[in-house]
RNA sequence: GGACGGUUAGCUCAGCUGGUUAGAGCGCCUCGUUUACACCGAGGAGGUCACUGGUUCAAAUCCAGUAUCGUCCACCA
């Protein structure tokens, strides 16, 4: 056998461990049956990756959910199952092009307009195409076990094709429709974005009261603003209909400061009485509140901005603010507060902090405003004609909107969200759901299929582009500019990635991925984007499938810095996870990632943590050392089990059930803590130091060896599998993974128990002697005096007194002798040494006695008490009276002791 | 304004389908280089489980409330 190197050296294997997987094949599920006949007819197991940002660069959240996600997969597969691991990327629509974007005007100083549409896409394209190729490799850095042959990226032609498919479905169901609504506008993407896209945070600002005079009279209103350029837009004033101290101006005329426009008053429930000054100007182009108000109220809307973010010049000229045109939206608010205090129309203001929408992409302040867009509608019914989804969705009706689809996709249980609390907050946003804006004013991304003629004005929603149109036959057609938002076709990707449209086309019943792998068996993703994709994802499906994209989805948390913070570039807190890959491998990484994570709580991580776990992998690695080292000695095999044996051999077979119930459960943090405990605790410390002492056991060890690394082969896929190839010409990835015989019994078996009475005895010993400082010196006499049913310790006095380094005496000990001796199973044992402190050990002992007092005190106190013997369970009320006088005879022995040694 | 989550050892976190001296890793202290591993071994110190009340024979665990931190949602100008 080839010498084994002293320590795990991540760097040298990890690489070519991941090449000799990729080359065998068995990423890809219709390869497994080679490996074994288990695969033969096998149940089969998919799940699709969330498919990371084409432009990124991996970051540690990817590394979390990638680790999780393979731990999953690995564990499938090994369990016998046809798995499927779909991985791809994201063209990320707004985020790629911003990215491209800023690069372009950096170092060329042009915009996008300057470049013109092809140009921009054609260096997107180039752009994406190699940082592409960087993801992949970083997610096989990981040591993901995805099925590359089957990669997919949701700008592909296949891809387009099922968006475009499923846009014309929505559309023909009428579920699609353009329409002017206020929506969400980011001056700098230039783009409308999605209400979810917005994020809201407190920000200081200031709150304007302005005097709005009264036509033909000395009064005025005061209105309260936070955004006074907005006024350019006004066309009303709102009070509530019940304040007396504006009931008598509704319906009055009010002249705009600045403007001298007229524009009425009018009255509308949604008025608070007790905010600001009770009268609200109304800017309907740019607040969602104020249109509402206006098509309550019949009042005329003003568009203030154009395209590029600035005043509209047309929009000012018809409305006579003709002063402001091209101004951007900071330059109007200056102007416009500087005019109204020289004219003094400005009452007060006072600092406030209120709410601003961001756009989640570059952070600008989000400018409402009221566009022609694309949306789907969420509340109009469609008919489901499977039936077999409506009853998977407890459905009894045939017509249903999108919306309460979706809600019942996880209400009847069909979708099983863990953690379960993440269920409520599902119902909560379905319950405040608006139909959705698909449509960007970006270039990059899944253009809308929808073309105008222009001659006669048809419009046509195709899959492909129509050379004619069909109406008048005229060829002079163009496509919508708009593209869809990313989320549309991110929504498709259990099934789009699959083959759907064309395998759903393909002969009847004939196997295909999506009839193999659909609906996909566990949706593995962050909390943060339930709505955003995994709402999305059910929508779609739904709709387009009439099924559901998964049977359960697992949410895992964030990643945050040791302070709890978002990790960050400007922030400098940012874990790299290659830099710790490189430091201290991926199977250390993947381990911190993993072990002791909780669904749905955010996750902690530190270097030193990554530290640690490296620590554990070299010590895995040395545990499987010395098992092969001695796998090669000559020995004779033992005959029978030791005490030792018959321990961990039950040890292993309930580690083993509670990891698969683990794992199965998504409790996968908890399994990999079981298993590092018995690992390192069990195996490493016990079990291998007694093999150094009843030998024999060569091969009973190699079989441990084989069940530990198949366990922890889907936590540390590395290490495990470069130490399986060190005597195993398989792989190690395809093995079976062990499961548990039977379910394992709480109770361990009368020879497990000896052993555990072995070991209180053992490590009594050696408190004794780390009380005493006593290490220095080798061999020290300890006296047992052992009760008869006890006499089998005796066979076991070579392991005990090397394993402690005593040497022990069965002969009676006087007692009255001043020595120090510890209790064990009520008997005493003696150690003999020469620097004994009896003040020492009194003191030590009373601080035993009072302890164990204390837990008297409580345990009798709670036996006496009138309902405990009625009321608790016979099997609680026993062992507390076996607590109770074990306690008991402890405290009056070490009261004995005490007066012994004073 | 609503909802959710956290508050357990110096630090990071488990435990929470109630069962009674609360666990792990890191850090700390003492000892030790016994040929798998110093990326190690042995031993140890350290916690009134945020607070207040309640339910119960029994509460870190269940209920109500309070404080505090965090997150999400919501059309208060």
């Amino acid at each position: 056998m080839k010498e084994i190197a002293k320590a795990y050296n991540s760097k040298e294997t990890e690489d070519q461990i991941y090449q000799k997987w990729e080359q065998s094949g068995f990423f890809n599920p219709d390869n497994l049956e080679k490996a074994s006949d288990r695969f033969w007819n096998a149940e089969s197991f998919s799940m699709v990756m969330p498919p990371p940002n084409a432009t990124g660069q991996l970051h540690v959240g990817h590394a979390m959910m990638l680790a999780i996600e393979d731990l999953i997969v690995r564990h499938a597969r090994m369990t016998g199952k046809k798995t499927l691991w779909l991985p791809g990327t994201d063209h990320a629509a707004i985020a790629t092009q911003n990215v491209v974007e800023r690069r372009i005007l950096e170092t060329e100083k042009k915009t996008r307009q300057q470049l013109g549409r092809a140009e921009l896409l054609r260096r997107i394209d180039e752009f994406v195409s190699q940082t592409r190729g960087q993801i992949q490799t970083q997610i096989r850095k990981m040591g993901s076990s995805a099925d590359w042959s089957r990669e997919k990226f949701t700008l592909s032609p296949e891809l387009s094709l099922a968006v475009r498919t499923v846009f014309k479905k929505l559309f023909d169901a009428g579920l699609i429709y353009r329409g002017q609504r206020m929506v969400n506008w980011c001056p700098r993407c230039s783009t409308t974005l999605a209400d979810d896209e917005v994020d809201y945070k407190m920000t200081k600002g200031q709150m304007y009261y302005i005097r709005y005079p009264i036509k033909d009279s000395d009064e005025y209103v005061v209105v309260a603003t936070a955004r006074p350029e907005t006024m350019l837009g006004d066309t009303g004033v709102a009070v509530h209909p019940k304040d007396p101290r504006y009931k008598k101006m509704v319906g009055k005329i009010v002249m705009l400061p600045l403007l001298n426009r007229e524009i009425p008053i009018v009255a509308d429930e949604h008025i608070d009485l007790e905010f600001g000054t009770g009268a609200m100007k109304v800017t309907p182009g740019h607040d969602h509140n104020d249109f509402e108000i206006a098509q309550r109220n019949g009042l005329d809307m003003i568009h203030l901005y154009s395209a590029d973010g600035k005043i509209d010049p047309l929009e000012a000229a018809d409305h006579g603010f003709d002063d402001y045109a091209g101004l951007t939206k900071e330059e109007a608010l200056k102007r416009v507060t500087q005019e109204l205090a020289d004219k003094e129309f400005i009452e007060k203001t006072e600092a406030i902090e209120h709410r601003v929408g961001y756009c989640y992409r570059c952070s600008t302040i989000v400018e409402p405003i009221v566009s022609k867009q694309w949306f789907v509608n969420v509340n109009k019914p469609f008919t489901i004609s499977k039936d077999s989804f409506r009853k998977l969705l407890g459905l009894a009706q045939k017509e249903i909107t999108l919306k309460d689809m979706m809600t019942a996709a996880v209400e009847s249980g069909a979708i099983q969200i863990v953690p379960k609390r993440f269920e409520k907050i599902y119902f909560e946003w379905m319950k405040n759901l608006r139909d959705w804006n698909i449509s960007r004013q970006i270039w990059y991304g899944h253009r809308i299929p929808v073309w105008y003629c222009q001659d006669c004005g048809e419009m046509i929603v195709a899959t492909a582009a129509p050379t004619a149109c069909p109406k008048c036959q005229n060829g002079r057609i163009v496509q919508d500019e708009d593209t869809l938002d990313t989320w549309f076709s991110s929504g498709l990707w259990t099934f789009s990635t699959l083959g759907w449209p064309s395998s759903a086309a393909a002969s009847e019943g004939a196997p295909n991925d999506l009839a193999t792998y659909h609906p996909t068996t566990i949706m593995e993703t962050g909390y943060d984007i339930l709505f955003f994709w995994v709402a999305r994802m059910v929508l779609m499906t739904g709709f387009a499938l009439e099924d559901i994209p998964f049977r359960a989805v697992y949410l895992h948390g964030l990643v945050r810095d040791t302070e709890g913070k978002k990790m960050s570039k400007s922030k400098g807190n940012v874990i790299n996870p290659l830099e710790m890959i490189e430091k201290y491998g991926t199977d250390a990484l993947r381990l911190s990632l993993v072990i002791g994570i909780t669904p749905g709580n955010d996750l902690k991580i530190s270097e030193e943590k990554i530290k640690a776990h490296r620590n554990f992998v070299n010590k895995l690695w040395n545990v499987s050392r010395f098992i092969l080292q001695q796998a090669e000695a000559e020995e004779i095999p033992a005959e029978s089990p030791t005490l030792a044996d018959q321990w961990i051999r039950e040890r292993l077979a309930t580690v083993t059930a509670n990891v698969n119930k683990k794992i199965i459960g998504f409790d996968y943090g908890s399994a990999g803590e079981e298993l590092l405990k018995f690992t390192w605790g069990d195996v490493a410390d016990w079990y291998l130091e007694i093999a150094k002492i009843e030998k024999g056991k060569q091969q009973f060890l190699q079989d441990l060896l084989r069940q530990l690394l198949k366990l922890w082969h889907p936590f540390a896929p590395f290490v495990t599998e470069q130490i399986w190839s060190e005597f195993n010409d398989s792989i190690l990835m395809v093995q079976d993974y062990p499961l548990a015989e039977k379910p394992p019994s709480k109770k361990l078996s009368q020879t497990a128990e000896q052993f555990k009475i072995i070991q209180e005895l053992i490590t009594g010993l050696r408190n004794v002697r780390g009380e005493y400082r006593l290490n220095p010196i080798p061999v020290y006499a300890s006296y047992l005096q052992i009760p008869e049913d006890m006499a089998w310790i005796a066979n076991y006095a070579e392991l005990i007194e090397k394993l402690t380094r005593t040497k022990l005496n069965f002969e009676p000990m006087d007692e009255d002798k001043k020595m120090p001796y510890f209790l064990w199973k009520g008997q005493k044992v003696f150690l003999i040494i020469p620097n004994f402190d009896a003040q020492k050990e009194i003191a030590l002992t009373q601080k035993q006695l009072k302890d164990t007092e204390a837990f008297v005190k409580r345990i009798s106190a709670q036996i006496k008490k009138p309902g405990f013997l009625k009321k608790a369970p016979a099997d609680i009320v026993e062992k507390m009276k076996l607590d109770l006088a074990d306690a008991e005879t402890k405290a009056k022995n070490l009261k004995t002791k005490i007066k012994q040694l004073r």
